[in-house]
DNA sequence: TGACAATTATTTCGTTTGCAACGAAATCAT
DNA sequence: ATGATTTCGTTGCAAACGAAATAATTGTCA
């Protein structure tokens, strides 16, 4: 008796197992050149972004905003500032939140980091035609308003 | 004075972003699925999907076809062997490796995550057109291309 | 042949991760 | 007001991670 016949599934067909590792890769090609060239990980560099945009956030806009979990934005955050890249203060207003702030030191590192985030990520859109660069970025939207949606 | 002009980075449109968490999201929302159901986790589903093309397969065939790292793999299949769902035999011809193949009870779990997988990959994909599918599936490949050499 | 290099899988070990629990502070309901 | 509930940030802790070390086997070449 042969086997029933059977659909296999093509791993490097499987969009889920297709986003993972292209993501995997690049964000551990971008991890490892902000931890060479700035002491800083991915965590960091998301807070960093996020805080360049000028607004006083809190540890729970950036755990929302960003995709981070609390404790990792916590200590991320723990850390910039013992650098002196953040500024960190209780807010008045309400004795639970943190203000969070970048300082000069981290602006200064922030600019120095946008070049080069930019220029990866030019190498990499580099392979895709103007009409390809249009499309995915709909797609990764759509996607990830699906996903979000409770899939 | 004033600031200088200074270009931002809009993290939203930054595109190793944006994979990193589109990617996050599937994987967390597959990775929930498989060990609620099938008490399975991503590494194990990565393994036995691979596996099921049929070929007798090591460790390190493994870590280079799927993107585990090699303690990632080895404690997997080591999970995996221990609930005899993969068979993992030392080889006869070079006996530092190790020959892996999905037992039939193997095959029947896989056999029922793969509707699963489908299902949840085609409820995805159900937001795009077929163009932008097409183009998604292109562009991944050549962006996975361009990483994968170095960038 | 025999010493040395290379390859494979596993293990070790320090770090990171993220869930859950906590204390502090604010908000709500009565 | 006062007590209960909710929200925020941090911390504890067990599990996972991955780079490097190790053990076992094979390959090389003098």
């Amino acid at each position: 008796m042969d086997h029933p016949p059977q659909k296999l599934l093509d791993l490097d067909r499987f969009l889920p197992y297709r986003l993972a590792v292209l993501a995997a890769r690049v964000s551990r090609r971008l991890a490892r050149e902000y931890a060479d060239e700035f002491g800083i990980d991915i965590a960091e560099w998301r807070i960093i972004a996020h805080l360049a945009g000028g607004e006083v956030v809190s540890v729970r806009d950036i755990h929302a905003r960003v995709n981070l979990e609390k404790p990792r934005v916590s200590r991320a955050v723990e850390r910039l500032a013992l650098r002196g890249l953040v500024d960190k203060t209780a807010s008045a207003a309400d004795g639970r939140l943190v203000e969070l702030r970048l300082t000069g030191p981290g602006r200064a590192l922030y600019e120095k980091i946008v070049p080069r985030a930019l220029s990866l990520e030019a190498r990499l859109l580099d392979v895709l035609t103007h009409r390809e660069r249009e499309i995915l970025d709909r797609a990764l939207s759509k996607l990830d308003g699906r996903i979000g949606a409770g899939l």
